[in-house]
RNA sequence: GAACGGGUAGCUCAGUCGGUAGAGCAUCGGACUUUUAAUCCGGUGGUCGCGGGUUCGAUCCCCGCCCCGUUCACCA
């Protein structure tokens, strides 16, 4: 003999086996096709609710009811037990007892674990503890379980083992699962709002030959077939004004982008954008677009327009704080660096404001650091900064009257940046011009400058009617309004160092 | 990439001033026909993240590595 070695993983596993077994020797299956609900759960509970409270005497009520679940809870007592069954709408308590299921019945109740499915048939009625139950007279194993499910009391708290293993953290944390729904709902709200205005929901593609449209590093792969690089984007920015020049007026996309950087509380490599191009608009008519989408959402989310957010309050109630980008810094930074646009000399003033800049920065990345130091930090409540420096943005139109600036706007909301907008850039001659300074800026080593994409150029020759466009950062927006800390709460499998 | 914190039973956590570890829940056996963190009695379960070093002896001390978190850097 040798000597067995079971870890307690393997024993639970090897019991449920066991389990498993005897279940297949009398004949069950333990993994069935379908099974036959009356309702939900959550209806379930409604229908009993309702039926009580048309009841003359409401210890009377009782509604038929055929519910299927995940068993979470058992509690045994002999001739007797209890389980409670959760599915996506709510929990129910179960009652089974031996008399009115029959001994044999019951008796299977022994090879059922928690984690496991089970469909039961009864009546719904309240205990004398006033708990809402299913009086089974017949149930079902529709599903086993082969694991152990993290334990109820405490959940699951381990955070790798919830990234990496989201079913056991939604199982385990409901509030985990709620997250998720706001997200959804999130999503669908924009797309409602998005849709009822006339936009139409496009498709653009993931693998760009160019990546463009955006300041980032691409994750690389490779195309068989052509045997060439292809980039995953990281922006749809330039193939969706390709659209406008095609003639659509006002597109959307919601979708992934990719950008192979690092990793923290509000990046992950891969996250969802919406992004929109709106024909004949400029971004002053789009500011106002943007605060009733954003007003739109919120509502939907949260049901008003003040929220939480990591311990502040949020009023999103129109209208919004907006401010130039310049004046803002003034304001909170305390010095003046649109009086410059020499580099030395605002690095100078950035240093004034208590901002390190390093010497490869030039001046826009300056005033974008000093922004990002000293001003972002105040932004608490929902604030537009505006009339950002040409130098940094690349595909926005120079500003009217003052083309050291460009009409370009983000909004901040709990000092997250949520979106990042400007009347686009449709002179193909200025955006060649950008793109050189961009590639100029590559040369000297910046590895997320922009790369020229002279088809991007031709269709803008083609002609491209005015346009502002705008991109909201999902994820952002999902953090915000789910009061998460980390953009890993919101994505619901975030990019882990793989095993 | 750097600093700091963490990794002990399936889950949540204690602990060992260096003598190979405990609790609750889960699990297994038993009692119990209205419980709901059910209760009561008894039991199983751990290469204490991995690899080296020091030591009579390391889960604990030292070194290296892996993974996670937070902050910073880069970015949205």
């Amino acid at each position: 003999m040798t000597e067995e070695h079971h870890s307690t993983e393997q024993d639970l596993k090897r019991h449920r086996m066991e389990k498993l077994e005897r279940i297949r020797a009398r004949g069950d299956e333990p993994f069935k096709y379908a099974f036959a609900r009356s309702s939900g759960i959550g209806a379930a509970r409604a229908a009993f609710e309702a039926a009580e409270s048309a009841c003359a005497d409401p210890a009377e009520a009782k509604v038929p009811a055929t519910l299927a679940g995940r068993m979470v809870s058992f509690r045994d007592h002999g001739k007797s037990a209890f389980a409670d069954i959760r599915d996506e709408s709510g929990r129910i308590q179960v009652y089974f007892n031996a008399k009115t299921l029959g001994d044999e019945a019951f008796a299977t109740l022994a090879d059922l674990d928690l984690g496991d499915f089970i469909g039961a048939s009864g009546e719904v009625h309240r205990t004398r503890k006033g708990e809402i139950t299913l009086f089974a007279t017949s149930y079902e194993l529709l599903t086993k379980s082969m694991r152990a499910l993290p334990e109820k009391y405490h959940g699951l708290t381990d955070v790798e083992t919830r990234y990496r293993q989201r079913y056991l953290d939604l199982v385990a944390n409901p509030e985990v699962l709620d997250t998720f729904r706001k997200r959804v709902q999130l999503i669908s709200a924009m797309r409602a709002w998005l849709t009822g205005r006339g936009f139409l929901e496009v498709e653009t593609p993931m693998l760009h030959p160019i990546p463009g449209g955006a300041t980032a590093r691409p994750f690389i792969t490779h195309h068989n077939t052509y045997d060439s690089e292809l980039y995953l984007r990281i922006a749809p920015e330039l193939y969706l004004k390709r659209c406008i020049v095609g003639g659509f007026e006002k597109v959307f996309e919601i979708n992934r982008n990719f950008r192979n950087e690092g990793v923290d509380t509000r990046h992950n490599p891969e996250f969802t954008m919406m992004e929109l191009y709106e024909a004949y608009q400029d971004y002053m008519g789009l500011m106002d677009e943007t605060e009733e989408l954003f007003v739109a959402v919120i509502e939907a989310v949260t049901g008003g327009t003040e929220f939480p957010y990591q311990g502040d309050v949020i009023d999103a109630t129109r209208p919004w704080k907006r401010i130039k980008l310049f004046d803002a810094i003034r304001e909170y930074a305390g010095v003046d660096l649109e009086s410059t646009r020499d580099r030395d000399e605002a690095a100078a003033l950035a240093k004034k404001a208590g901002v390190e800049v390093d010497p490869a920065m030039g001046y826009g990345k300056i005033v974008d650091e000093v922004m990002s130091a000293r001003v972002v930090p105040h932004l608490t409540q929902p604030t537009f900064l505006y009339d950002y420096p040409i130098e940094i943005s690349p595909l926005a139109k120079k500003k009217r009257g003052n083309p050291a600036l460009t009409e370009r706007f983000q909004a901040f909301i709990g000092k997250l940046e949520m979106c990042n907008a400007f009347s686009e850039l449709n002179d193909p001659i200025d955006q060649r011009e950008r793109f050189m300074d961009q590639l100029k800026q590559r040369e000297r080593g910046d590895e997320e400058a922009q790369h020229l994409d002279e088809d991007f150029i031709t269709a803008l020759e083609a002609g491209m009617p005015p346009t502002a466009g705008l991109g909201i950062g999902i994820d952002r927006l999902a953090m915000l309004l789910t009061d998460s800390a980390s953009i890993r709460e919101v994505i619901l499998f975030p990019l882990l160092r793989p095993l």
